[in-house]
DNA sequence: GCATTTTGTTAGTGATTGCTCACTTACTTA
DNA sequence: TAAGTAAGTGAGCAATCACTAACAAAATGC
């Protein structure tokens, strides 16, 4: 069934995902993508110069998604600690909705062969700390949080939670919610850093 | 120069960990293990059965590293907290030494291709999440750590630590020292779950 | 309704993968 | 020193990889 150009890329950049999930980033083949939304290989170039431009373009897609989902949640959240959590909750349900994510992360994809999508998922960690560094900056400078911890390694602490988690989800056998149990952990974190007396 | 089996056994395991970090697990390709110890490919296939055999002593290797530096940190340390720092401190080292650790976590080697390999690799960490917990657990019931956080809990937080730490440094530059990193990070957490009052 | 562009197929390419085979050379031991 | 074994070679296998060229049909514009 032949489709618009627009509707067909979309549509491959959404099968890499999937298939990245299923049986990890380095066996996307081209021939494994074209197989799975029923045309043939060679007609992927059609659309993609090359597989590592295909690349490109997922990776480029989840960028955006997650820039806005890292908005809303700094909108709709008031105070350093709920903006802490929303940011957060936005990043473990980007996860749990792209489970091919922190693979992606370790692909030889990303870190051996396309240095551009190399530099795209760097530019967003990076964006992502700062975002969070902001905050807990606001939460110690409002004596929200304890003080005796630099700012720096509270948000390393708290990146590595959601990675602790995600990694435990996505190698396993993912029956547990991601959202629930980070937020979970995040929470106990939190009182943790809490200047508030323990309840 | 020819040389005794248990040696080029031995050299060929090795490669393969040294290959693994700098070209990522799955380009470790039995030509480029060949090449890096001037031995034909064919060779390879005179010491292992197959290439999953390989990375099956490869792993095999890693897991009696393993628990036996955990065993020595144990050892060498009194009381929970003490054995906490001794045990993530071994391995940070042991991180530190092998840094193919982390990525061979998430190769399609391990998740895709070897169900062996993914085995080992459960047990051990399974085991490293069981010592922990056993000492978290001694911490509450002598009240040196809060108890307000499931034991399981502060488990995942800690495994999360060096998870988070060690991403960093793999991903990273390497331009700090994982253990000391690692090590101030993990004391500041500590600092969170102490009884102590706050300094 | 016809020409043009867009989206696709068929059928290939060279490179690389893990692995096998027949054969040779180095070492050990009777 | 002769015989047997251990270690390594070189050539080549089928399968798979990303990618290309020549051609066909469907959609679109006039």
């Amino acid at each position: 069934m032949r489709k618009r150009a627009e509707l067909r890329k979309a549509e491959i950049v959404q099968t890499v995902l999937d298939l990245a999930d299923q049986i990890g980033p380095d066996r996307v083949t081209t021939n494994a993508v074209a197989g799975e939304i029923d045309v043939t290989q060679a007609a992927l170039f059609r659309h993609f110069p090359s597989k590592a431009a295909l690349w490109q373009s997922v990776a480029e897609q989840l960028a955006e998604t997650m820039a806005t989902a890292w908005e809303a949640a700094l909108q709709g959240a008031d105070g350093p600690e709920a903006r802490i959590l929303a940011l957060i909750g936005a990043q473990l349900s980007q996860i749990e909705a792209t489970p091919a994510l922190p693979m992606l992360l370790f692909s030889r994809e990303l870190n051996v062969e396309n240095d551009a999508l190399r530099g795209v998922f760097r530019t967003q960690l990076a964006r992502f700390h700062a975002l969070l560094l902001a905050e807990v900056d606001q939460a110690q400078k409002q004596a929200l949080f304890r003080p005796d911890i630099p700012a720096d390694d509270v948000v390393v602490l708290l990146t590595s939670l959601v990675q602790g988690v995600a990694i435990r989800w996505v190698l396993g056998k993912r029956d547990f919610s991601l959202l629930d149990t980070g937020l979970r952990l995040l929470n106990a974190q939190l009182r943790l850093l809490s200047t508030d007396e323990r309840t």
